[in-house]
DNA sequence: CCTACTGATCAAATATAGTTGATCAGTCCT
DNA sequence: AGGACTGATCAACTATATTTGATCAGTAGG
């Protein structure tokens, strides 16, 4: 079986993510869900976090494409989008391949 | 040759770098880098900065150790550090490996 | 149909981050 | 020493993002 191919970003795809992610709130939904899809009553709850400020949070990271989301009766489920993140790394890793060249003295 | 260790870094560090990356022009500096050591002033004509605004943001990408920098005469050289991008690249995988559990029904 | 419940949305208030222009410190050259 | 140059820093201003509390829409059950 081979490794999944994930499409690669462009820089600000990739920033729209690193964004996305850079805010402490957001990053604690994420690692929640890194575990495994929950429904947003269950991230409320162990996250303590008021609901508005859930829902606002959760649109944020939806929007950049990290979550997805699924409705089931009252409920609503959020995971999230492994691609999305595979990409990222994947972009951040080819930053970080070249950068190893010494400068050209500058005058 | 074994693969370089990279070691490994918290959440907290991961979004110390995460929001050090999410700025439009800080980016913009980091790919500029990416391709090697540059001066100051190479980097502000190429980005067509203000002065005191590069600088701005090369003291937030220094202090989260994105980047290292090198004084010759009076011009100081910016490279970015490897190791913290390969660190973000490495703890933003494992947050993607493991999430594909589906939820347990909530009520 | 009415009520309870989940979660999205909105506007106002607050908090945080970025920009600007000025000033300062260090280096180099004459 | 004096002047020109690079880049850091600072305070005031501006812009952007987040929080809060209220209201709204959809679903389920009595």
């Amino acid at each position: 079986m081979s490794v999944s191919a994930v499409s690669p970003i462009e820089a600000e795809q990739a920033r729209a993510l690193l964004k996305a992610l850079a805010d402490p709130l957001r990053l604690q939904v994420i690692e929640a869900l890194a575990g495994g899809e929950r429904c947003v009553c269950d991230l409320a709850t162990q996250l303590e976090l008021g609901q508005s400020k859930l829902s606002f949070h959760l649109k944020v990271l939806k929007l950049a494409g990290l979550l997805a989301d699924r409705q089931e009766g009252r409920w609503m489920y959020y995971r999230i989008q492994p691609d999305a993140i595979e990409a990222l790394a994947l972009w951040l890793r080819e930053l970080g391949a070249n950068c190893r060249k010494p400068a050209s003295p500058c005058a």
